[in-house]
DNA sequence: GACCATATAGACCGGTCGATCTACTGGTCA
DNA sequence: TGACCAGTAGATCGACCGGTCTATATGGTC
């Protein structure tokens, strides 16, 4: 069997680490993840080697669920592109207004992590899939310069979740589409 | 005397605090910061009563120099709003190309700081003095809704901020420029 | 020359960090 | 039954954390 009924250590540590990690940042101790996760001090060791590599760990789960919430954004919003694409800010502005809301997860590892931690490579990995995920359906349109059109999607992106995180209550994402709207064309 | 002919200890230490906590992050060590300044232990403790109202007071002059920055970049661009605000954006350009730029002091600030620190307060006040930096000249343009075009020019400048820390080497402020230019609109 | 505020140097405090270690537990399978 | 193994529990390690302390040096003012 290697699925198993109830989650083990490994992905206890997982789920703790991803929770509180965002929740109060990179530098949270061992000791509260460990006890977030009921795992013993040994576990995290065997599994990961280390807090470095649960630390990337994380970032490379949650970049994959990620990446699958854009697709799921815009799967539901139909096979229209442009709606597609409009409709990840619609999706952002939902996930701004959650109450634990907290910003981008890989600005701030891409911010605190020390510059040879190996996290860097998964955040700009996962910027990449972002931004190729935006480029295909700029293509799908149409749009005469879809690379650098993306890249300025990226941009709103980062720019909403940076104002959301510093501006609680705000709707930086629906300012965002507006200007998204534009970069679209049409 | 007010003035010195050379820093006193006082100003060693918030110019070293300056540097090493944009270089490295909000959490450096006591130790590494006495270490750059050359300065006594006690004298920080004496001077700003710990770590916290050091950085504290080192978010607080460095908001103080940022805004004059703008207000310089601004400045320097004649006396046209619209030329005014776009130049906001070129000077962004060069900021982000500096080989130290690490991205946005402040959203750091405010991603790794605990909620309760003291030094929240002086990045909102910035972020809110900028704001009415932008709206300002909005308004000198006749802008039909100048306080949401504000709030849009922020967002760009923290895309362009984010983009720039992740991705070294593009020119996130251009592509924000041109956005910029029709939040302005004509 | 005496005095005092300011600064320096550095030992020292309790606490926490990430990491390693031993000893024990419960279940699996030959 | 007994070997095996992943996991648990927790003591312990050295390093470092921010903060307090004493003792000493310096430089300006009466």
């Amino acid at each position: 069997m290697t699925t198993r009924t109830v989650p083990g250590p490994r992905e206890r540590l997982l789920t703790a680490a991803k929770e509180l990690t965002y929740a109060q940042g990179i530098g949270v101790g061992v000791d509260a993840l460990l006890k977030r996760a009921n795992v013993a001090r040994r576990s995290l060791y065997e599994h990961f080697g280390g807090k470095d590599g649960l630390i990337t760990e994380v970032l490379r789960v949650s970049a994959d669920e990620d990446e699958a919430a854009y697709r799921q954004a815009m799967r539901a919003a139909g096979d229209d592109p442009r709606g597609r694409l409009l409709a990840v800010f619609d999706w952002l502005d939902g996930v701004i207004q959650e109450p634990d809301f907290r910003g981008c997860r890989y600005l701030a590892a891409e911010l605190a992590l020390a510059p040879d931690h190996p996290g860097h490579a998964v955040t700009r990995r996962y910027r990449e899939r972002v931004h190729d995920l935006l480029e295909a359906e700029l293509r799908a349109l149409d749009h005469p310069r879809p690379e650098p059109a993306a890249e300025q999607l990226l941009l709103l992106i980062d720019g909403a979740l940076a104002v959301g995180a510093t501006r609680p209550g705000t709707h930086p994402a629906a300012a965002a589409r507006l200007l998204a709207d534009q970069v679209i064309g049409g």
